[in-house]
Parts: C-alpha cells; sequence; structure tokens
DNA sequence: CAGGGTAGTTGGTAATACCAACTACCTCAA
DNA sequence: TTGAGGTAGTTGGTATTACCAACTACCCTG
C-alpha cells in the first residue's frame, strides 16, 4: 500500500501550492495587480483568444472576464478586438505596455520561484521538472 | 538543455499550483466553503490560535480574519473562546461539525490530489515528495 | 496609576466571482 | 428568406474576500 506516501505527497503538494500562490500574489501586487490578472497577461503573451475561451482557460465564469478585462483595458494593459468572423465575439489582446508587464511579472515569478526551489541542485530540479511535466501532461 | 529545463520547472510548478488550487476550490465549493475558509478548517484541527496567529499563518490582515471567522461562526463551524490569561485575545476552535467538515474536506482533497498524481507510479511519487518536502524545509 | 503598546472589531472601499437576465448576432431549416 | 433557436458578451445584483484606518478594550511598565 503506498498510503503513507500517498498522504505525504498531497500534504506536500498543497503546501507547495500554496507557497507558489503566495509569490504569485506578491508579485502581482507588486505590479497592483491580482493573481488572476497577472495570470491573463501571462495567458496572453502568445494568444488572442476571445472572451469565452479565456473563460474556459481560466475556469471562470464568462461574466467574471468582462469586469476582468474592463478593468484591465482601462489600464491600457488589454485591447478588445472584434472578431473580423463573428459580429458577437471579442479577442482579448494584449497591448504593448500589457506586453512588457507580461514580461516583467514573468521575470519576477521565474526569480521568486526559483528561491523557492533554490534548496535543490541542478540534478534534482531536472528530476522534479519531469515529474511535474508528467503530472500536467 | 539548460535553459528549457530552468524554464520548465518555474512553468511546471505554477501550473501545478494552480492545478491544486482548482481542486481546492472545488472540494470547498462541494460544502459551500471558500478555500480560505477550507484552509481556516484545515489549520484549526489540530490548534487553538489566537485571531493575530491564524492571520499570521495565512499571510491576511487581522481585520480579515474578523469577518472570516465571523462567517464561519455563524455556521456553526468554529467558536471564539476568550483567553483565560488576557483579556484582549480570542482563541478559535472547531466545533464538533467544523471537525467534521474538516476531516471530510481532508478526505476529498486527499482524493483529489490523488487523481492529479495518479500519473505517476509508486517510486516517483515517492521521489516528488522527497522533493516537495525539501522545497518546504 | 498614567501612558504607550497590543488584540480584536468596525467601517469604508475595491476587486473577485457568481447567477440570471438581457442584447446582438449567427445559423439552419422550413 | 425569414424566423426560431442557439451563442457571445454585457449588465445588474449579491456575497465574499481582503485591505487600510480608526476605534475600543485591555495589558504592562515606569
Amino acid at each position: 500500500m503506498t498510503k503513507r506516501s500517498a498522504l505525504g505527497l498531497t500534504d506536500a503538494l498543497v503546501q507547495m501550492s500554496f507557497a507558489v500562490m503566495t509569490v504569485l500574489n506578491r508579485v502581482a501586487a507588486d505590479h497592483d495587480l491580482s493573481t488572476t490578472q497577472l495570470r491573463v497577461l501571462g495567458i496572453l503573451v502568445d494568444r488572442q483568444p476571445k472572451m469565452t475561451e479565456l473563460a474556459e482557460h481560466l475556469g471562470l465564469d464568462k461574466s467574471s472576464i468582462s469586469g476582468l478585462i474592463d478593468r484591465a483595458q482601462a489600464r491600457g494593459l488589454v485591447e478588445r478586438i472584434a472578431s473580423p468572423d463573428d459580429g458577437r465575439s471579442v479577442h482579448v489582446s494584449l497591448t504593448r505596455e500589457g506586453h512588457t508587464l507580461a514580461r516583467i511579472g514573468g521575470q519576477a515569478i521565474r526569480q521568486s520561484v526559483a528561491t523557492l526551489v533554490g534548496q535543490l541542485d541542478v540534478a534534482e530540479r531536472d528530476q522534479l521538472r519531469e515529474l511535474l511535466a508528467r503530472l500536467t501532461a
């Protein structure tokens, strides 16, 4: 039975996740963003999804996206672009400023998370990366 | 090689954390709780901290705790207990119902997270658990 | 025993996220 | 081709979360 290690693994994963979320939260707050907004920026770096696609990606209701994008747009971070194919659809796209902030935020996250994993040597990090990659696959 | 793994580790950790938070969120919602409330229950399982200690533990402002505990108390999940030592302090304690919900929630989390790590075999889980344990240490 | 510090609450604000209802648009079938 | 039904997004209303600043009640020290 794997019961003992399974229990410990869950706790470790949850604890780890809170640590990561704390980092994300802090990085976001440093730039006057919420974690969700920072996440949106990260998503938009290489995509211009429709509102609904963004909602699915984030696991949020589409009505939550409207306000989120409203605020980001008011700050000049994103643009709404009418779909040429479908008069109902709106694509969301980073502005130049949004791209800059996404890049800065990404760097800050990488740096902070790097601190988190600083305990591990290179081989262990590689091991961890591979194990995690297997999970999300 | 090195560059790819360095970038990939952060991304994998962040993605994993969102996956875990989604699980926690869903489990909490299943019992009409927020993630924070579920977390509070988890903390209180083996402690009766003061409000301020709880705030520190959660990384929240003490004023945020008041409302949180207000709502949990209104639902009969926790009790405020005046400190015998200090007339200003209040200890927070799970009620019997709160304990039950904490236990049920913990099981649900373990089960859902177990699904997340289902891709890994026993040896890999053990490896992952050890690596994560190293991080939080 | 007065003055300064600490614990917790209150009030006010903004953001997040939900649901339900709505508008505008699209598509398909009669 | 037109109208019925579905889809995309917004709006309005509500609850929660979390913050800060101001407040009350209490503790401790000089």
